[in-house]
DNA sequence: GGACACATGTAACGGGTTACATGATTTC
DNA sequence: GAAATCATGTAACCCGTTACATGTGTCC
């Protein structure tokens, strides 16, 4: 029986707050994880498969009409390999962001183009930012989730609009930085970054000029 | 001919800068993309052959002592295509993060457990933030970048430092949040999980009701 | 009855990493 | 002359996605 990876625990992780069927189950991991553990759902039937064979989680067959359907239970073993799992180092977190190594690139380009690159961003960052809203306002009615489980649902719904919102705010320093260095001497621009890069690393408390 | 990917484009703009041997180049692109497009060092070997073969770059071999390594300079077919690429929209940047996946599921272990976690992408983030540091006197120092380079390297330095301290920042309100309902009642710390998602939701004026 | 969402997969493909191989150059 | 680092790869593997297959319930 192979180790299991990270996402193996997620759905382990996901079935032990209640049972689901395989279809409800992957929806729901979607809505929860999209944006901090993205997984396509057609792999996460694999996983529901292994979990079995390593005896941590058990299926029933449910019939409804005509058609049936698994419904999967987390064993005694399943909790306490979650449990272990949890008490192990989390991986370094990890960002894919194209749209920064366009702007790193941004010089063999023209303003323009850096424009529409962020424009895509802003609105990429919009999506994220309204489904926080969503998900925000299910959390503060009458359906929310179980009084457990909202504790935790703070802290990542917390961190996830901070996410979203830092791409926002740097898109606006971005938009104003650009606006500023429209018509001004590579000197005086060069300069201008210089004091960007210094005044971040001051806001901050980082050491300047310990080189 | 291939259609190239991103990272084909990521080697191609790292060449448009100047010419490189392919180890120089490719330690480069580890310190300027590492935290936001990572990849495999020994897979960009692959990247600068197949780049060579599309005709939009030269190589050409020069020795030095018993050693002889190539040159890569990229040609005027690759400034055009990666023009072109700059043009185009980025994808969606993708965040994976297995600590807030913990977070989520934090309520299976203990909370010494979740500190545990914690105090890892802690400390993870202090070393993006000591790399930023170090990166920041870099610029700010007589060898910086080109001053046609630094405007755009300022844009992408102020994200990652941005991007570093919203981990801290989450961090210590988390801790905080963690303390402060150490001991009371489930019911006192739903509506204290509450009251964190109405609050940051109203910081950044999301709007609350409208479910 | 046709369209579409619901529901569950699987097979093939591909991108990217890990691990290894090789030799040269520097450092002690 | 041993060890470490510079320098350049390649082959095997694995993880995960894409695209497809299949049948059911439901809406009009």
């Amino acid at each position: 029986m192979m180790p299991l990876k990270p996402v193996s625990y997620a759905v382990l992780g996901q079935l032990a707050f209640r049972p689901w069927s395989a279809y409800e189950l992957i929806k729901e991991m979607k809505r929860n994880f999209h944006y901090f553990y993205p997984r396509a759902e057609s792999g996460l039937y694999e996983e529901l498969k292994k979990l079995e064979e390593a005896g941590l989680t058990i299926s029933k067959v449910k019939t409804k009409g005509k058609k049936e359907r698994k419904v999967y239970t987390i064993t005694r073993a399943g909790k306490k390999a979650l449990k272990e799992w949890l008490t192990t180092d989390p991986e370094q977190y990890w960002l894919e962001f194209d749209g920064l190594l366009r702007v790193f690139l941004s010089r063999f380009g023209t303003k323009g183009i850096l424009r529409k690159t962020l424009s895509k961003v802003s609105s990429d960052t919009d999506i994220l930012i309204s489904l926080a809203e969503k998900v925000g306002n299910e959390y503060l009615s009458d359906n929310a989730p179980a009084q457990k489980e909202i504790e935790q649902r703070a802290i990542v719904f917390d961190f996830l609009l901070h996410y979203g919102i830092m791409f926002k705010e740097w898109l606006i320093r971005t938009e104003k930085y650009l606006n500023e260095t429209e018509n001004i001497s590579p000197n005086q621009s060069a300069v201008k970054a210089k004091s960007v890069i210094r005044n971040n690393m001051n806001q901050f408390g980082l050491k300047v000029g310990t080189y």
